[in-house]
DNA sequence: ACATTAAGTGATT
DNA sequence: AATCACTTAATGT
């Protein structure tokens, strides 16, 4: 049901009629699929053939990168209005994901096949300006996240981690264990417990059971 | 009441 | 900063 053109179409001129024009959102609608995920579905995995590339409507997307001894290291998200534009470009000559995309919150997003990319990018310029802003973008949030993790110790990598955290689920209570901060750092739960414990005597946090508060001045 | 999971901590490397 | 080993606290069944 939710799959027919006219619901994709409705939802697309809701979200996307500043930044497209209405023959592309046309396109969109016929050729995409409207999919919801819900917290901690994967909906791209590693070495896995892409066929499909998600437009996000709402939710948060985590998109992390995994070595070859299962070390996760968290890499940037996707919020309303994202796509992963660095998949495209590798979509375009190898189909094999180089990332994993894990929904964080309830997702909603419309996949559109890869083939189409390219075919839009020649046909419409605000196609072309949309791909390319999104890869500026993420290639921005990846070289804060590689800055990070080149220049600042664990403490304030954890520091930087949180603030981050209020700033993509708009809320100054982030609702997270010790373990999922230290996978997402590659560190251990121990090391996370005991820097948070050093933040809270700094006043900087306020720690709760599932809960940190992140108090931003 | 018991088991499970999350968090706190000293000691060691 | 990581690991071990253990404790305590909160929650689920």
């Amino acid at each position: 049901m939710k799959n027919n053109p006219t619901f994709l179409k409705q939802q697309l001129h809701l979200y996307f009629n500043a930044i497209f024009e209405t023959q592309l959102i046309n396109e969109i609608a016929e050729n995409g699929i409207y999919a919801t995920y819900e917290r901690s579905d994967i909906l791209v995995d590693i070495g896995l053939e892409m066929t499909h590339i998600p437009l996000i409507i709402n939710g948060l997307v985590k998109i992390s990168r995994e070595d070859s001894h299962e070390n996760e290291i968290l890499l940037y998200y996707l919020e309303e209005g994202d796509t992963c534009a660095i998949s495209f470009i590798n979509c375009i000559h190898r189909s094999k994901s180089m990332f994993r995309a894990t929904a964080e919150e309830k997702v909603e997003c419309i996949m559109f096949p890869v083939n189409k990319i390219e075919e839009w990018m020649i046909k419409y310029k605000t196609w072309r300006v949309f791909i390319i802003d999104s890869y500026h973008n993420r290639l921005e949030e990846m070289l804060n996240t590689i800055k990070s993790l080149a220049f600042l110790k664990l403490d304030n990598r954890l520091y930087n981690y949180l603030t981050n955290q209020v700033k993509i689920k708009n809320s100054e209570d982030v609702l997270i264990t010790h373990q999922e901060i230290a996978n997402d750092l590659n560190t251990s739960r121990v090391v996370v417990s005991r820097l948070l414990k050093t933040l809270e005597h700094e006043g900087k946090i306020q720690l709760g059971r599932h809960k940190i508060h992140v108090s931003i001045s």
